[in-house]
DNA sequence: TCCCAGGGTGTGG
DNA sequence: CCACACCATGGG
């Protein structure tokens, strides 16, 4: 795929490498906004890129370059991983219908947006976010948007605040969760430090993380792929297409993690998307 | 009216 | 370890 870093952009000369559209719309991030007909602006912390569709290339505006190059995984060989994926399981083929890249995102917004997500749609997951940001994060004039609030932005925060932005019972886990991940303990680099079980388990500690959202943190909030989160859509896609053996959630997650091993995330993000399209 | 959504917590076995 | 009720909210 050819990628070139320019000065304020990233360009993508062929759109066959790279679909914004299946890139923001399979559940791995949430604030995000489509301002125009094929443009969209995505926010990570008090970054900002503008990513457009311009005919057969695509062009990522912002003032991160290096930030968002990161962000968009473009050092990650995604034909490499099909190929790894499809040499354990050659059937997982039909999974692979859009082109979908795992964004590298930051892990505080990570953990926040997926305690939001808990038994929720993705519709209201977006909407409870995006008043998040307009409420208690900083406005960007260049973007008209407002950044992802930060720990010390959010630590005025009440929890009768989240409940009128709709954020219901999780309220309460966010106000404790914002709380305890401004203590020396939870400190970013610390987390990434630890090996994947190790950080799990410190992930789940957190009010409103069970082992889905954990999983999903790992993967989209510190990389980790040796990861498979079990939602809704997942199961059903364990009893359709892999077994009939009835299962906990933990044990589809661990059925799938000892068969795809540090490829699982993949699979499980190519799966998901999937199913989200082929509902019928 | 019940079911579902990128489930977690708390309690009881 | 498992099963279960309960949890806000809006759309189908």
């Amino acid at each position: 795929m050819i990628v070139e870093k320019q000065n304020n952009k990233i360009v993508i000369k062929d759109n066959k490498d790279f679909d914004i559209k299946s890139i923001l719309e399979c559940g791995q991030i949430f604030s995000y906004k489509e301002i125009d007909k094929d443009c969209f602006i995505v926010i990570s912390q008090n970054k900002v890129a503008k990513i457009c569709i311009i005919g057969s290339t695509t062009e990522i505006q912002t003032n991160y370059v290096d930030y968002f190059f990161n962000f968009f995984d473009f050092n990650t060989d995604y034909d490499k991983i099909k190929k790894r994926i499809l040499d354990i399981d050659p059937s997982f083929s039909k999974f692979f219908v859009r082109e979908i890249r795992i964004l590298n995102q930051d892990p505080i917004q990570t953990i926040l947006s997926f305690i939001v997500s808990a038994n929720n749609n993705i519709k209201r997951i977006k909407g409870i976010l995006e008043k998040m940001s307009i409420q208690f994060g900083t406005f960007l004039k260049e973007y008209n948007c407002y950044a992802f609030p930060s720990l010390k932005q959010l630590s005025h925060a009440t929890e009768d605040d989240f409940k009128k932005l709709g954020a219901g019972y999780r309220s309460m886990y966010l106000v404790e969760t914002i709380s305890k991940l401004q203590t020396h303990e939870y400190e970013a680099n610390y987390l990434q430090s630890l090996p994947t079980t190790e950080l799990k388990l410190k992930l789940l500690t957190l009010k409103g993380v069970g082992p889905k959202v954990a999983d999903c943190i790992l993967f989209f909030g510190f990389g980790r792929t040796d990861v498979f989160p079990v939602d809704t859509w997942i199961r059903k896609a364990y009893y359709k297409y892999f077994s009939t053996t009835k299962l906990s959630d933990t044990q589809i997650s661990n059925y799938f993690v000892k068969k795809y091993a540090n490829t699982s995330g993949y699979a499980q993000q190519y799966l998901y998307d999937y199913m989200l399209n082929n509902k019928e």
